[in-house]
DNA sequence: TGGCTGTACTG
DNA sequence: CAGTAC
DNA sequence: GCCA
């Protein structure tokens, strides 16, 4: 009663624990307000001055650190409220200060208000927590009903339904039987270890009809789960049911679940990998990283039409038709736009295309994010192969002008074979390590800023801390060739009606280059096993890619350009080699 | 039952 | 720190 | 969601 008026930051405390809090400060009569602006105390759970600044700069209240004795403002942690009540009386609060200040000046900021904050972090949590529910109801169900049992009722029930499954030689009907039978020896082979089957006669008719272990690639039967370590093409035998699984993990990626995305990152890696076309559900939980879930889902999608080609999963159809999910996902291929900020403007929001941020919201944009939308359809517009090539040459050029010597590669999916791109990602190197210096970047992005190639720079690495090896920049790129007849008939420059596209640069010192190829040649998956490859060898990867292990440089890892011609494959081969990997061509690191 | 690639910029 | 990107 |  005798204390400020009171305003509790909801950073970092979940809704229930703000809601809660509220609930308990009142009924020990403490004096809320509403408005953090008419506030002097501030409750929180931050333990940073430079935080509590930031939060209260995002309600508009501008403040300078003050003295504790005559400071008007200051922000205590919520602790020490909790302690106070557990104490029975009101405790020094000094100890629990986190942040004392001034207020020099109150901005009314069109951003969203604090209640707004709080609403929206509600409606987020609340939109978080029943996608999970959702989640685990369907789990336990497939867990309880198991995919066994499943397979093997309605493996029955059509085939009694439509006698044609019985009559004709579909490959329908040998796969529901063929799964029949092998989710037996699953269940057995899984429990026993690999490789024990077994061997009873009724068996030996059945095993020929879908693939046992024995006839797995050797990465299945070896259990290689990691995907640098096994070939990943293009081309897919089940490319129709992987794209289930990408659209499953897009909708993991549009709520945020971390876990999921690696899991589907993890079974689609894999079933990219596996060079035929699954015959049954059983046949899946052979494979690395996937398991009943997948297998379940396969399943789904097997039974689903007796033609391959008009094949669904029927949870998966219905997340295409969830407009929530197609209006976030939309949201999200803005550049700059995460997940985050999709749910906010879809949701808490309500804008329900580009048009609504740009009308009701351009001014609170981020800079990135007003170009992103700026490109929107430019940078949904996939790039040919010759482009990136000439993208590439300009640039070579001048990087050439600037340092002569200097040599470029493609990397991404450029390099990974692709035919259509979504930007191009340059590798910028010189094979001598004492003519790059640490301002090469910013000179090269500016001489193509002069040039008129570069629109925007969404990125720059300023020069660096020293031991750093590798720069990057992220850019928006137009070449420049003008409508050729308006500017020779009208002597006008032309409108320029070339695609805005993406490009990344990436400057690597020559000892780092072989590190750097691979890291930018990707795909996303493949890289993040690789880092799993170097941990489980207890190696670490420096930001730049420089190899340690306790420090020190790991011995036999040596992805450095060589002054005698030799390229950036040859570096990259190296870096293989000093890691204990067999080599992979780039078109075989397609983990999708 | 815990852990999931790892780093850097921006606001 | 949270969000985004590679 | 999968694995150790």
């Amino acid at each position: 009663s005798h204390l400020s008026p009171t305003f509790l930051l909801p950073t970092r405390l979940t809704p229930a624990a703000h809601a809660a809090l509220l609930a308990q400060l009142a009924a020990h009569n403490v004096p809320l307000t509403p408005t953090p602006s008419t506030a002097s105390l501030f409750l929180a759970d931050i333990n940073t001055p430079t935080r509590c600044r930031f939060e209260l700069r995002t309600r508009g209240i501008m403040t300078e650190p003050e003295p504790l004795l005559t400071a008007p403002l200051r922000v205590v942690k919520v602790a020490w409220f909790t302690e106070c009540v557990k104490a029975g009386r009101v405790l020094p609060i000094e100890p629990w200060t986190v942040y004392t200040a001034t207020v020099c000046a109150v901005v009314v900021t069109p951003g969203p208000s604090p209640e707004r904050v709080r609403v929206k972090e509600t409606v987020r949590e609340k939109e978080r927590k029943r996608e999970r529910e959702r989640e685990k109801v369907q789990a336990e169900e497939e867990q309880r009903r198991g995919v066994m049992e499943r397979a093997r009722r309605d493996g029955v029930r059509n085939a009694e339904e439509d006698s044609r499954w019985r009559s004709e030689r579909s490959e329908y009907k040998r796969s529901v039987y063929g799964t029949r039978v092998t989710d037996e020896i699953i269940k057995l082979s899984k429990s026993a270890g690999r490789g024990a089957r077994p061997s009873t006669p009724e068996y030996e008719e059945e095993r020929i009809k879908a693939r046992g272990i024995d006839e797995m690639p050797e990465w299945v039967r070896r259990n290689v789960k990691l995907s640098c370590c096994r070939s990943t093409p293009a081309d897919s035998p089940n490319a129709d049911f992987i794209a289930h699984l990408h659209t499953i993990r897009d909708h993991r990626t549009l709520t945020s679940d971390e876990v999921g995305i690696r899991a589907y990152s993890t079974a689609i890696a894999t079933l990219q990998a596996y060079p035929y076309p699954l015959i049954s559900s059983s046949e899946i939980v052979l494979l690395p990283g996937c398991n009943v879930k997948i297998a379940a889902l396969f399943h789904s999608w097997l039974s689903s039409h007796t033609d391959p080609k008009l094949r669904t999963v029927p949870d998966v159809e219905k997340l295409k038709l969830n407009e929530n999910l197609v209006g976030l996902a939309m949201l999200h291929r803005i550049w700059g736009v995460g997940p985050e900020t999709a749910r906010e403007w879809w949701f808490v929001r309500g804008w329900r295309n580009v048009d609504d941020v740009v009308e009701y919201g351009w001014k609170g944009l981020t800079r990135v994010q007003q170009i992103g939308v700026k490109y929107y359809d430019d940078f949904q517009k996939p790039m040919m192969r010759w482009e990136a090539e000439r993208i590439r040459d300009i640039i070579t050029h001048h990087a050439t002008l600037l340092l002569p010597g200097t040599t470029t590669i493609l990397a991404g999916s450029y390099r990974r074979g692709s035919t259509s791109l979504t930007d191009a990602d340059l590798l910028i190197s010189h094979p001598d390590p004492t003519q790059l210096a640490p301002s090469f970047l910013e000179r090269l992005v500016a001489s193509l800023e002069t040039e008129g190639c570069i629109n925007y720079t969404l990125r720059l690495d300023r020069t660096a801390p020293p031991g750093r090896t590798l720069q990057t920049a992220m850019l928006v790129w137009q070449e420049q060739q003008y409508d050729d007849v308006r500017l020779r008939t009208l002597r006008l420059p032309g409108r320029n009606a070339n695609v805005r596209r993406r490009v990344d640069l990436v400057v690597t010192r020559p000892e780092t280059a072989g590190m750097a190829l691979m890291r930018w040649t990707g795909g996303g998956t493949w890289v993040r096993d690789l880092k799993t490859w170097c941990a489980e060898r207890g190696w670490r990867v420096g930001a730049e890619g420089v190899w340690e292990r306790d420090g020190e440089r790991v011995g036999g890892i040596d992805g450095g350009l060589r002054r005698e011609g030799e390229g950036w494959e040859e570096a990259e081969r190296r870096v293989f080699v000093g890691m204990g990997l067999e080599w992979r061509a780039p078109g075989e690191r397609c983990t999708g």
